[in-house]
DNA sequence: ATATTTTTACTGCTATTGCGGTAAAAATAT
DNA sequence: ATATTTTTACCGCAATAGCAGTAAAAATAT
């Protein structure tokens, strides 16, 4: 339910995983250090674009799903 | 690979199908009826706490995918 | 057509995020 | 053990997100 405590935990391994440190996982996705160590806080409050921006540089993808089948969930 | 556009046309279709208007979807999910707007205009700089709240109150979840199998990907 | 509802857009305003810089605390080395 | 790296935490400061209120534009009704 606590999205961010579950991207919390990725970030930080995946960060790991590759060998990067904070500062330079925020270089490499062009935010700030302060942005990372927020993430890896799971603070609520971060904002959409950044996270993206931290998510992308470690190549995790983001999914939506609709309980009742929508219209459109595939790309067109 | 734009999250918000993305995200956008399923709030919108979901708002639309339940049936709410933007202002009676920002009263239920507890935001400004601004940040319905911005969401649906596909504003990137949203705050993710906002989206979250926007996200449950149409029951669409999120999900993260990591492309190299990381450890956790699932609830333990 | 006109009337009503909804959406879009803008305007102050306040609150807070994001930033680099710095420094202490913690972890990892040698 | 001490030295080095990394993480955590704080500080101003600038930029901006979020908010309600308002009004015009667009859509939907009758």
């Amino acid at each position: 339910m606590d999205y961010m405590k579950k991207i919390s935990l990725m970030v930080k391994e995946h960060r790991k995983a590759i060998g990067l440190t904070q500062l330079e996982l925020a270089n490499i996705a062009g935010v700030g250090k302060t942005s990372i160590f927020d993430i890896e806080k799971a603070k609520q409050s971060i904002r959409f674009d950044n996270l993206v921006k931290v998510l992308d540089a470690l190549n995790i993808k983001i999914e939506l799903t609709s309980s009742y089948e929508g219209i459109n969930n595939e790309k067109a």
